[in-house]
DNA sequence: CAATCATGTTTGTCTTTCTCAAACATTACA
DNA sequence: TGTAATGTTTGAGAAAGACAAACATGATTG
């Protein structure tokens, strides 16, 4: 009944905290009116507003006719946080090459804060749940229930997962999601011993995937590649050996190419 | 000497313009360390502490052995502007295809604030001058100097350009740019005609483009598509007639495109 | 067509919180 | 080991943010 001292603790920019809340209340809700902003948050329209003509003005958000959205400056400013993460240089023609053969889906992903960010995608010919895809960049995803997350906990050391899976949980994304943190260790036991992940129909209905940890210069995990396909596709030999194959060797070229460009002098 | 007064205008929210500018500073210094980032702002150390460790919290930066990046969290959220504007979603298709027969880089571009920014960019296999285009999407690029640019300029109205060369000005990044604002208008004048924009190397030497307006349901123009390729394989026939009339065919898909999806019920 | 309501913008004022220095840590370097 | 460079914390004055209420502006409706 005491404890009104401040709370101390390092220091933060309120106004900043504020500002991340307006911009994830607008990612959130598509095309929010004023008073739809107003209502996620819970200051006074005066407030609001006052964020808003900032943001604005600093091109973090656009004001189309009446409604507000995300603005375009977070396009080149994302596009420069790709071009200087080493893994996208290093990664991005060889997940091209893995979607030509595979004609499926192909994702490089990195872990952040518990986890993971597509980098890269490319689409072969067929893949499918485009919009699926689209729409699961907006925001990071689960590490437990995709084959190139399961890829990078496997590479992790027990305490990292334990304090992802403390953190995150082990949601339920499908009836084939690990959801027991017995279980999920001894599928990452297996994932070190094979070298790859497998994701059956753990994050999406009928979609299976096969993804391979890609170790940086320093030996460390640093990001993951991954086929995605319909099950129906993913199946029998092309499912145990053809894919997981390419999926491995697309890796360690991936890694390869890290050697050689971190070295590179002209950075 | 005497305008102490607080000069009014609209309210903004000091904190998080300083935020914006440390954003900044970190996107253009590659890698700073903390005192790099004090440098380039006039704070306190210990202000900038207190921003970073906020920005860092919030995701729109990482620190990485000691040193600043932008954070990954820009990517997602850029991620979702890209996907909620309807030109993306209308063109992409398009423009990989583009790309596929081209050969050669295709963007898809939208104005913002006096500058146009690259939505979409596809690379057919002959791409060139790719490290180039990479950093280009980093940063919004002038209007005056692109056949995307050139191509939406001639679209607007003439008090719209006028602000536009007011606010930006004609800079010249090569011998061929148009820095003269006559000139400019003559150029815009033959684009409404033809119907498309070329870039001879106004923007970069030994490149050229070709570029084709996007309007949207309204009538208005809301984005363009361009070919770029060294000169060497953009002249003659193709640079004449083949690859205006692939590049306008593209950007009147798009347009039937842009027009069905934006009455699509399901959004 | 007036009147009411919903939505968005501005302003005065009090309170909160930023910001600066300066002190304090921590790490590099000689 | 001592000195410098870099990064982090803290106390307190000054500045800026937040609220509420008033003000505009457009919709909607009786």
């Amino acid at each position: 009944m005491d404890d009104s001292r401040p709370a101390d603790g390092p220091r933060r920019i309120k106004s900043v905290q504020t500002a991340s809340e307006i911009l994830a209340a607008i990612q959130r809700r598509p095309d929010p009116t004023f008073s739809d902003v107003c209502d996620e948050l819970d200051a006074s329209k005066g407030t609001v507003h006052t964020y808003l003509a900032t943001l604005e003005e600093e091109g973090f958000v656009a004001k189309v006719d009446g409604r507000y959205r995300l603005g375009l400056r977070l396009v080149t400013m994302g596009e420069t946080v790709r071009n200087e993460t080493p893994l996208y240089r290093a990664g991005q023609l060889e997940v091209d090459k893995l979607a030509d053969t595979t004609n499926e889906y192909v994702h490089l992903t990195v872990v952040s804060r518990g986890k993971e960010v597509t980098i890269y995608e490319s689409r072969g010919d067929n893949a499918v749940a485009t919009d699926y895809h689209l729409r699961m960049r907006e925001a990071p995803q689960y590490l437990h229930c995709t084959a190139t997350g399961k890829a990078m906990l496997g590479h992790f050391d027990d305490d990292r997962v334990r304090d992802i899976i403390d953190d995150q949980g082990l949601v339920e994304q499908t009836d084939n999601t690990i959801s027991d943190t017995d279980r999920l260790f001894d599928e990452l036991e297996r994932i070190r011993e094979r070298g790859y992940a497998v994701n059956d129909e753990e994050e999406l209905r009928g979609m299976r995937s096969i993804g391979a940890p890609i170790r940086g210069v320093d030996g460390d995990v640093c990001g993951a590649v991954s086929v995605t396909a319909p099950t129906s596709r993913l199946s029998g030999d092309r499912f145990r050996s053809e894919i997981p194959e390419l999926v491995m060797q697309a890796a360690n070229i991936i890694e390869v190419n890290l050697e050689t460009t971190t070295f590179d002098p002209s950075r």
